[in-house]
DNA sequence: AGCACGCCGACT
DNA sequence: GTCGGCGTGCTC
């Protein structure tokens, strides 16, 4: 028998082993695919997944190797999970062992035991009679652990750490008044049919009872649900309920949210609702948390996991439901490395284990909106707001028509002062943070641009420095030209430029600013929020960073004060991500009973596509969007891939890329049907280069998914024989975000 | 990715 | 005479 081992590597094949020399004599436990083992790999041990078995190998007998260790007695990957991660390399052309290696937290990634033994704490014969009778008068402390011990049946060392310090515990156990107990396994004392959730007095609306009843109608079968509804439309209320009726009888729900979104608060809404606490993924946690959460997961004690976007691959043996809420947000791509859609294989992983999926978002993606109209998505809208809020009004500004002051129109600066005046809180958003995006001579012309990147550098004026937001670069800012001598000025607007604007136009209010730059050290970003929720701060400037999750319900007034730079962009999504940032910007506003206003700057206000967002809404905005795609065939009327390349000598960027497009239309490869795939390129990345090095890439366009894998399939293999120059890194990104 | 092997410059 | 530069090739 052969193994067929998937090793951490970029190596686009599996490596086959002998089983260890014991394990075949006994055979007691059979090694099945799934199950991390230890091999010789190079000179070294590494970890890697048994893939699967095969009778023979094409590797000659005398150089095959054998496994040195077998590090599991089950599968580590559920069923689904393991075919969901042998479908994601073979879709994304990505090397096997880093797609498993992906799906692990680390520290199981390199061999540590799965079933971590865990125990509990207990009390001993003598620490029984010490509760009865009390030796000592002091020691409170230890008095309190007895007692909690002989009545509480959480009596893990991780459940008493939040009241007992490992001292305490280990000084009860010096006294011989407690031990640890290891507890069986897990599986075996789950409770199937525990009450799972906790009654809500909520009074669901309409639309939401109507959502409800028809994602629980198909039962347990899949069906994927697009939720459509606005910020505050009260999408996490039929998540509650849906997930609460999914595991009823012991299944489990996984729920993956944006990076930014996973706050505590989200997770105290699921904890407050669900007597198991969730267990929680999130990159910004310790290794060891990470594990425990991904083991309560694995083994079922957790009945719902809320995680981002690696939580897709976290192994759910009674997986019931998934989740994906803003199902639109760009952070389910990962953007470097093994670059898969954690949304997209969410679906599939709700399809192949048979279970249904919703898709909340109240800006769906273009893709979600075309599943829908192709059927394969049901789509539920949860269009009014419960309670008496009313959606906000969008306009658009011309700011060719009037004065400008620091950015700002003077019907912006009217519409803030009647605001402010009245008592409401404003947002101003602007997704450039810095002083401004740059510095300029207007005598000889000159820019401070980045020595590392073809870019300008952005002006950080409190900080006295220009900085690069493309490689990190900074230096001092000077006050005149290093060309001429004179003086320079800065020309455009930031974030920081914007606050010292209004300081200047809106002195009597309180402002404050939520950027990358202000929200950098942990807990800075809570506390700029703080300020806006008590009041304090009346002016919210920001980027991106306050499109997500926040709520400021006293907020009647936003101004989103450049709307173009997202308009004529190259790439084909860029308008549908400005919508979206529009319409979720605008849903901060006006939760309360005010009606909020929506005030957006733009050069262009008769654009067709800001003209029906602001007119007719996100719905007839993506009706035309996607008409658009169709006709220029772009996704999803189309399937797209990038090879992208990097070197630090542009020419062998330029022939590595030639070479490797000339292998693909060199020798046509025919899909069964419709045009063949059509290689574009070698072109430029927009920034030609960055951080000393020079990126273009080949863009790969077929009809449709099947016609892409066809041509990818095909075609990549020979771009792998290559030979790659020194310095010179590839990548494939199936399904780009951006292309560039 | 690592890591070893391998053939050409400045050093104890 | 060697240490060491990173180009090339391999990992069952």
């Amino acid at each position: 028998m052969i193994l067929q081992v998937a090793i951490d590597a970029p190596l686009r094949r599996l490596f086959d082993y002998l089983p260890p020399p014991r394990a075949s004599a006994e055979a007691d436990t059979p090694i099945l695919p799934g199950m991390r083992v230890r091999v010789p790999f190079g000179n070294k041990l590494r970890v890697g997944i048994v893939i699967a078995l095969a009778e023979e190998s094409s590797v000659a007998p005398a150089r095959l190797k054998a496994v040195r260790e077998v590090l599991d007695r089950q599968p580590v990957f559920d069923l689904v999970t393991f075919m969901l991660l042998r479908w994601a390399a073979d879709y994304y052309h990505h090397p096997i062992g880093e797609v498993f290696a992906a799906a692990l937290p680390a520290g199981l990634s390199d061999g540590r035991p799965i079933e971590e033994q865990r125990t509990t704490w207990e009390l001993t014969a003598a620490g029984q009679s010490e509760v009865q009778s009390p030796s000592g008068r002091r020691a409170p402390r230890q008095r309190a652990l007895l007692a909690r011990l002989a009545t509480s049946t959480a009596r893990t060392t991780e459940a008493l750490a939040g009241e007992f310090t490992p001292a305490q515990l280990r000084a009860a156990e010096g006294r011989g008044w407690i031990q640890t107990v290891p507890v069986q396994n897990a599986e075996n004392t789950l409770p199937r049919d525990a009450p799972a959730m906790r009654p809500s007095e909520v009074v669901l609306t309409d639309a939401q009872r109507h959502a409800l009843a028809a994602i629980l109608t198909p039962g347990s079968r899949f069906a994927a649900h697009l939720l459509h509804g606005v910020t505050g439309s009260g999408k996490t209320e039929v998540y509650l309920r849906a997930i609460a009726a999914a595991i009823a009888d012991g299944g489990q729900a996984l729920v993956l949210v944006p990076e930014i979104s996973l706050t505590p608060q989200l997770v105290a809404r699921f904890r407050q609702r669900f007597e198991v606490p969730p267990a929680v993924l999130h990159s910004a946690m310790s290794g060891s948390e990470r594990r425990d959460a991904w083991r309560r997961a694995r083994s079922g004690e957790a009945r719902v996991v809320i995680g981002t976007r690696s939580a897709v691959f976290a192994s759910l043996t009674r997986l019931a439901m998934i989740i994906v809420d803003e199902e639109h947000d760009p952070s389910y791509k990962q953007q470097e490395g093994f670059r898969y859609s954690a949304r997209d294989l969410a679906v599939l992983r709700a399809q192949r284990a048979g279970v249904p999926i919703i898709l909340g978002s109240a800006t769906p993606s273009l893709e979600s909106l075309d599943n829908v109209l192709q059927g394969r998505y049901a789509r539920l809208s949860l269009p009014e707001r419960p309670g008496v809020a009313r959606a906000s009004k969008m306009t658009l500004v011309d700011m060719r028509r009037q004065p400008v002051e620091g950015g700002f129109s003077q019907a912006a600066i009217g519409a803030m002062s009647a605001h402010l005046g009245a008592g409401g809180q404003v947002i101003v958003f602007l997704n450039r943070r810095g002083y401004a995006p740059a510095l300029y001579c207007s005598a000889c012309r000159w820019v401070a641009s980045c020595t590392h990147c073809d870019a300008r550098m952005t002006l950080h004026r409190r900080a006295a420095q220009l900085r690069c937001h493309h490689c990190g670069a900074q230096r001092a800012a000077t006050q005149v030209c290093e060309a001429c001598g004179k003086t320079l000025h800065p020309v455009g607007q930031g974030t920081e430029r914007i606050e010292e604007t209004l300081e200047r136009l809106f002195p009597g209010y309180a402002r404050a600013r939520l950027d990358r730059d202000t929200a950098g050290a942990r807990g800075a970003a809570d506390a700029v929020l703080e300020r806006v929720h008590s009041g304090d701060a009346r002016i919210l400037v920001g980027t991106q960073m306050l499109t997500k999750g926040h709520h400021f319900p006293d907020v009647s007034l936003v101004v989103i004060l450049n709307a173009d730079q997202g308009l004529f962009a190259t790439d084909y999504r860029a308008a549908e991500r400005l919508a979206q940032t529009i319409v979720q910007v605008a849903g901060r506003a006006g939760r309360a009973a005010r009606a909020g206003e929506v005030l957006i700057q733009t050069e262009f206000p008769d654009h067709p596509l800001l003209e029906l967002l602001t007119g007719e809404g996100y719905d007839a905005f993506a009706t035309s969007a996607l008409a658009e795609r169709r006709a220029a065939r772009w996704p999803p009327y189309s399937r797209l891939a990038l090879l992208r390349a990097d070197a630090k000598d542009p020419a062998r960027l330029d022939a590595f890329l030639r070479g490797a497009a000339a292998l693909g239309s060199g020798e046509p490869h025919q899909p069964a049907r419709g045009v063949p795939a059509r290689i574009l390129g070698p072109a430029s990345a927009q920034i030609a280069r960055r951080a000393d090095r020079y990126r273009a890439h080949l863009l790969i366009e077929a009809d449709d998914r099947p016609a892409l894998q066809r041509f990818l399939g095909a075609w990549l293999p020979r771009v792998e024989g290559l030979a790659v120059p020194p310095g010179l890194r590839w990548s494939v990104d199936v399904d780009p975000l951006e292309v560039d």
